[in-house]
DNA sequence: GAGCGTTATGGGAGCGCTCCCAAAGGTGCG
DNA sequence: CGCACCTTTGGGAGCGCTCCCATAACGCTC
């Protein structure tokens, strides 16, 4: 009686049994060396198809020191991730380059304090052989506790000074002033911004943008801070209407905040753009069907995702070689809110 | 030198050492045993802590033959899966059901031929403890290989006769009939219904529900199929009216649809609901702010995550005793549309 | 046909952990 | 003071796999 304990999966050990060869031959055959005979190889395959072998990736972990996973960890809320059309071109952008690597992808958010501990072990080492990390706030321990792990870990979005990984970002700032400039060159002269969330630094870097572009204008800022949703847009739209009537164009640091600021400029009386120009950030799929149309700031969303797939695969697979930071370029789309 | 390879993380063994005991009694105090002594359990607490260690889980797993990880599999593009509000809920659901259990939640998604072989042996035991499925096609073959694996799954949604997983549904058929008689009741002769896809369940359901509720009133039926998208709901309404000018009333099988059988109602010069009443299904957040407001049947959505964790986890824990399915109850909202 | 290099093969060691058993130490009672 | 009993402890065995080394088998050449 050799049979093992009642119905657990099959071994390789009895693979090879079954197959008439030693479980070296067998293992050899599983991970696709060429250095077997076509017999030995013919009868494992054979032996793997008759008893459903599946390799136990546990065991296989264990000993080569990888898993060929990778997680994508999003700080938000499910309301967020599912609510916001970013996210959605990220996680394209990193299934499809996934697909060409022999990883899989897992996908995990974590807001709840609660959720943390539990999270924070899975990924390290010997779980999860890189990390992706999106949607960061400053105050989130997860890159240092990677750092400290010496879990390979790209970052979506620029970090703020202490944290060291290595991150992919677009050009905010950049994207921001040309915005701003835009409004400007077009003959605005009393021009707002409506800001992202000051702990990340998407929102920090796209109101620096602003102020840049105010330089040598002799304008005054007039800022409103808001979090990126559509709510908080409206609220800041109020806010700045109250606080400067006379304003005459707004940046806002997301669509979502253009599409709250409008719909509150309608509801105030002001035509947009006629009274006031509205410019937003994202283009994201709305943009096109608002009305009117909003003129935007694009970026390269799904190259994001693409990007930090491909460098966190340098760092999983060259430990020793550093990476490059990547900022990927953003410009103006020109619609018809300003 | 005792030290081990380049900096590998530290085993238990190490902190057996270090804290001056056995690697049995350091296992002990990791899975908090009680039968231990305070001296011995703060010594290895303090080495934990020096050590900075953490379990290594393929070697747990190994030996326990479980991971304490539970997937999440949706079979559907990323932007179906984010594009829909469905989805967002029912991980909601999901992840404030798993927040009181030992288990870690995993998301995957799937539409890809390419990524199926990958998950697949990715979902093979010994890696994820147990597996959701969402949003299921009739010709999927994964309901088949999760039960030829032993791997415990849960369905959201009824499958087709073949699989036999446990699954927790909603009353589509009910949930649809209502709609229907709500419309018949208020005086509409010429009801149509625009169909959800006919190879998943739900869509098959909703339909059948509409045939029901015309059952007895001697009404011809009126059928354009859909896929629950958006565009599909104009195309069949186009269509819907070109084949009958005199419909006075659609069904439509899900809140996507019915907005754009809405827009495309608008554009052929019908006013909602004086000339054509139209009711949904799902109860969607966009319901509420359509104009004029959306009819539509609601489904417990979030309630379906619990009760899939629920189900998984008794699946688990007890392998032996089978589990019920749940069918959830769907009523009626009425609001403007009909 | 002996000697050589090359390719294919079997199986021991060991990855880091939990389980379990045997032994040590401590306590209480007659 | 001795014995039985309970608590606490150490460490062997083994989970299923890959890695690697020693050996076997084969094919050449001279």
């Amino acid at each position: 009686m050799n049979r093992r304990s009642p119905n657990r999966p099959p071994t390789l050990e009895e693979v090879a049994e079954r197959a008439g060869v030693g479980r070296g031959t067998a293992s050899r055959v599983i991970n696709g060396s060429v250095q077997v005979s076509d017999a030995a190889r013919n009868a494992v395959l054979q032996a793997v198809e008759e008893l459903g072998y599946v390799p136990n990736r546990a065991a296989r972990s264990l000993v080569t020191q990888h898993t060929d996973v990778v997680a994508l960890v999003v700080s938000e809320s499910e309301d967020r991730l599912f609510g916001e059309p970013f996210f959605a071109q990220v996680v394209r952008g990193v299934t499809n380059a996934m697909a060409r690597t022999p990883r899989q992808l897992l996908l995990t958010m974590t807001h709840r304090e609660a959720d943390r501990g539990r999270l924070n072990d899975y990924l390290s080492r010997q779980h999860v052989d890189g990390v992706l990390l999106l949607s960061l706030h400053d105050d989130d321990p997860l890159p240092g506790q990677l750092t400290a792990r010496g879990v390979p870990a790209v970052l979506g979005g620029r970090p703020h000074s202490e944290v060291t990984l290595p991150f992919v970002d677009m050009d905010n700032e950049g994207g921001a002033a040309l915005a701003v400039e835009h409004l400007i060159s077009s003959g605005r002269r009393r021009v707002a911004s409506i800001t992202g969330p000051v702990d990340m630094s998407a929102g920090r870097q796209r109101l620096e943008g602003y102020h840049q572009a105010l330089v040598g204008h002799d304008f005054r800022p007039l800022v409103e801070s808001g979090d990126f949703s559509e709510n908080s847009g409206r609220r800041s739209a109020r806010a700045l209407l109250e606080r400067a009537p006379d304003l005459d164009a707004i940046f806002c640091a997301s669509d979502q905040m253009a599409i709250g600021a409008m719909t509150e400029l309608a509801a105030a009386g002001r035509r947009v753009p006629d009274d006031v120009a509205v410019i937003g950030f994202d283009d994201s799929p709305i943009s096109r069907h608002t009305v009117p149309s909003l003129t935007t700031v694009h970026q390269p969303v799904e190259d994001m995702g693409v990007r930090m797939v491909e460098m966190l695969g340098q760092l999983i697979e060259k430990p020793a070689e550093a990476v490059p930071d990547v900022v990927l370029p953003t410009h103006l789309v020109v619609r018809n809110s300003a």
